[in-house]
DNA sequence: AGTTGGCACTCTCAGAGGGAGAGTGCCAGC
DNA sequence: GCTGGCACTCTCCCTCTGAGAGTGCCAACT
């Protein structure tokens, strides 16, 4: 049912409040603060309707609009426009990543800091997830002649450190020489071909056995997530009534478990999404929205941005920001990577 | 002035008491949980005392006695004891440790999760912060003509990835030469030496700033700091009452800030220390208690175990929990590390 | 038709009042 | 020095009340 232009402006400025204000808007104050040609009267009925359509709700007989899940979502759908970054603000970010930029390892961390900061929600930045680890050099330390730390820098930019013991005594020289030989071996290689290069003897088996477990564990780990904003998320209003919800987000942020709650049919669709209360898979988001943008999709299991907060967040400035991080973090994969991957 | 044996009791039963239920606690409540020989009037007499001398408080008339800050040092310094983990625990410690041993880079994560969770409380673990760093292993990973990634793996066991900015042109195989060049020059030597190497060309010259810039930089940073629990201490009875309270702790943790809370006369003085309220030079830290238990000073700046929480947290398991998980990762950078760095 | 002013109605919110309950402080007696 | 008893104080919770905010609806107007 298609909703006249009136009903549908109203519907825009009564969200747009709400966002703003975060307290039920009235009628009367719609007039006046927007200065409308209308009378309170109207602008009532007007709300009437709206509600008996589904797109407002009402917390109680005496108290104004509050945008109901539907009213969302037909605001983002229909009514928000393509919103863009401020070109200041895309210049400050610019620049704070153009600074950051050798640190290969802080671009997500950054990323979600920044969003935070400038959002007030939470933010979650993950990286691309490699579907397989190829080695390109694996480099072996002595502890003792039983122990040794293996550091395997794979093609994907990556670096794993991880001990290893030998089962027969092993000096230094001779772990330097076994590194020496096994590198051309395992140059190139991903783990179930590392398992198939003969091993001249015990010590290197086990070396072998730890390379090929270490390059497996580590595409499973869902990758470091770089999570920030919660102090900034939890401050919002809808926490402050309730402190129950706020405990249960914190926990969530403090066991890394957020990181599980974007669905993956999310990152599969390729493009940004909205989810909207209920759209949550995850019970434990119900009443927060979520903003994903993937990135990165060449170069493995794509990494995201996401912004969570309550549903009363502002989804233009939360979609600007998630897409321009998105698409900066591309830019910056493809300019260090080149689609080499 | 000393205090008599049975008012040191009435001490420690009240702080006991107070630190499992959190809610003041009664004259008759003691008398009658503990079985005391004594009447109630008695203990309220001795409570009086003990409240004259600085003990204990009351929140108001009508309400029970609540220890105060001096109460809490007297009850760690004389009354508590020298707890330690029971030895089911330490086992069951010993043995997550034991199976995470191999992933050198999760240790203190582990430790710090281990710890939250099985205190309730905020746990900070960070590792310790050699002086200074020395190449061990050069890495040059070509990206295109103009940019290479560098991989610098440091004798103190650490790696760090950087993009390096090459000012000519530097085909693969050259890259590749160069690194294999450097990587003599450069061996075991730190940033100041890596500065006076010469280099034959633009690029050997980049690659060397860089290379001692980021020797430098590392250094500088305080290190990946864990932090756990913060879910569980936000649950703590003190922070329902407060939510501004536990909004500037999630904050602080939000931001990374606590890592520079933990005062580093803490650390210098090389034992475990335990700060009550006042005591933390922090503003943000006023009531709540910081135990910290210094490690591996052997291998730069000393690393630390620190637990956060309210004035009324269970000091005996904290302190045994702390003393315990410091002196465990102390073992293991012994037996990793042998004392050779 | 759509719009408007008016008015009754409903619900929240903040503050006041009051009674129950919990503990202490003190005193007189043992 | 210990104890029972009792008055006193303070919190907590419940209820009540009045003010205020908004709506819903109706009758009148354009």
């Amino acid at each position: 049912m298609a909703l006249s232009d009136r009903r549908e402006s109203i519907l825009q400025i009564v969200i747009q409040d709400y966002i703003e204000t975060a307290t039920p808007v009235a009628s009367r104050h719609v007039v006046e603060r927007y200065a409308l040609p209308t009378s309170a009267a109207t602008i009532r009925h007007e709300m009437r309707l709206l509600e008996s359509e589904g797109y407002l709700t009402h917390p109680h007989t005496s108290a104004g609009r509050v945008p109901s899940n539907r009213g969302y979502r037909h605001f983002v759908q229909s009514l928000m426009g393509h919103a863009e970054l401020g070109v200041a603000e895309q210049a400050t970010v610019r620049h704070q990543f153009f600074q950051a930029a050798p640190a290969v390892d802080e671009w997500a961390e950054l990323a979600a800091n920044v969003l935070a900061r400038s959002l007030g929600l939470l933010a979650v930045v993950a990286p691309p997830q490699p579907q397989r680890l190829r080695v390109r050099q694996l480099e072996l330390i002595s502890l003792n002649d039983l122990l040794a730390l293996m550091i395997v820098v794979v093609q994907e930019a990556r670096v794993i450190r991880q001990l290893t013991p030998l089962p027969a005594p092993c000096p230094p020289e001779q772990l330097d020489a076994m590194a020496h030989r096994l590198n051309s071996d395992v140059n190139g290689h991903d783990a179930d071909t590392v398992r198939t290069v003969p091993a001249a003897d015990a010590d290197e088996q086990a070396v072998l056995d730890t390379l090929a477990r270490v390059l497996d564990r580590d595409v499973e780990r869902s990758g470091a997530a770089s999570i920030a904003g919660l102090g900034g998320v939890v401050g919002q209003p809808e926490f402050h009534a309730e402190p129950e919800r706020s405990l249960q987000l914190i926990d969530l942020v403090d066991r890394q478990a957020i990181t599980e709650l974007v669905p993956s049919a999310a990152l599969e669709a390729g493009g940004l999404r909205v989810l909207i209360g209920e759209d949550n898979p995850s019970d434990l988001l119900q009443d927060c929205s979520l903003v994903v943008a993937p990135y990165g999709a060449a170069y493995g299991r794509a990494g995201y941005v996401a912004i969570i907060g309550p549903t009363r967040m502002n989804y233009s400035r939360s979609v600007a920001a998630a897409r321009f991080h998105s698409a900066l973090l591309q830019e910056m994969m493809d300019t260090v990577y080149g689609g080499a991957a």
